[in-house]
DNA sequence: GTCTAGTTTGACCGAACGGTCAGACTCACG
DNA sequence: CGTGAGTCTGACCGTTCGGTCAAACTAGAC
């Protein structure tokens, strides 16, 4: 199971200590990769040391050699993730053509849905229950890139390349609309039955949906 | 705290057993409202009967005299909900005209997301981890009631009186784009910062949205 | 007032959990 | 092949949690 470690570095520590040996650099992955398959299934309180070092392959205390605690764990994982989650917001160009960059955008997110719900999920548990572990720096963090391109669009509906919307909204419902289905996989899936996926057919419906919004 | 127990019958029995005393009726409720509290805020695993019995205003062995278990508690709240929760969806008339009925149900759920926020939340900490403790009848009956409601929007789309698009599928972009508003409060209120209620910013947005998504 | 069914609680239990520790093992470099 | 830094583990600890129980305490019908 815990082969197919991906090619993300998640085992950034530059707290200009020495380098990583290369045992390090291995089960501080598995430890991640297992931890995000863990949090993500079952909360942060609902998941327990003993699982994430089973399907890591390790044992309790080895898992507690590489992070001082089960906080840690979860803190790494967030950290390493929030920058892959709000790149393709970061990617928004103010010198694009409107419509298509924020079609882009949320396209880009739907994608994201479908190739990483774990990641989704990991975030929307820690959401749901108030962010007490997320840094509050990063809900400032969050804020001021949103703010930065909700005034981008502001400028663009000015200039009468978008239809008028309050951007914050705009942002909210691409959010809402794209994670929906990786973080309510399950009822979606209970509702739609088994075949394809969901996603497939989202994907022409939000095409729609967000044209017929954004047409001036 | 525990004062304000609204007067939805939360305290349904009804296996046929002898009527309820004045006093368990009272507490049941107590627990309940509490439960939901503290479920909402925490998901299953993380809630405690101890916080519950505080909340309560109980001793945990009492608690544990009305409900016998934590797991029973939490299934009671489900059930009790559901009906409520699905109410609107089940309103939804087939005589009634297309976009009124629509646009009806959206603002609905919209207003039921300011006003039962700890109901979304309960919800979605459970589809979250994959609903395990919700009956898999649960999905079955949502599949039925969605699949119904469904058919029904896809006769007004084949009439011409909505704009063609996939039923189910927008069903999903009214649960995510309301219920984002419940359950990411926190985030959401993040970004916007200290201020006005976000619901009374979304319902314009979301009227705008659903009624350039459905005309035909 | 009495008596019983219904209610409440302090004390306690076993399991699960996050975390510790001393010592055993192993890898890589000279 | 020797050696020390780095890696790993079994045994254990204190706490928290869900749940039990016997005994004490009402509420209310007669």
């Amino acid at each position: 199971m815990a082969d197919d470690l991906d090619p993300r570095d998640f085992t950034s520590d530059d707290d200009g200590k020495r380098p990583l040996t290369r045992i390090q650099k291995v089960n501080r992955g598995k430890i991640l990769e297992a931890a995000l398959d863990v949090f993500s299934a079952h909360g942060f309180r609902g998941a327990t040391l003993d699982q994430i070092a089973a399907e890591a392959g390790l044992s309790k205390p080895n898992v507690l050699y590489y992070f001082p605690s089960k906080e840690a764990i979860h803190a790494a994982l967030l950290e390493g993730l929030l920058d892959i989650w709000l790149a393709p917001l970061r990617a928004i160009d103010p010198a694009g053509e409107p419509r298509e960059e924020i079609m882009r955008y949320m396209r880009r997110k739907l994608e994201m849905s479908r190739e990483m719900p774990r990641e989704s999920r990991l975030f929307a548990n820690e959401v749901l229950q108030g962010a007490p572990r997320m840094g509050a720096g990063l809900s400032t963090d969050l804020k001021t890139l949103v703010d930065e391109k909700a005034k981008v669009i502001e400028g663009w509906i000015a200039e009468g390349r978008l239809a008028p919307v309050d951007p914050h909204h705009l942002i909210f419902s691409i959010w809402a609309l794209t994670q929906h289905y990786a973080d309510f996989d399950t009822q979606v899936r209970a509702v739609l039955g088994p075949g394809k996926d969901p996603i497939e057919g989202a994907a022409p419906f939000l095409d729609m949906l967000f044209a017929r919004l954004l047409a001036p």
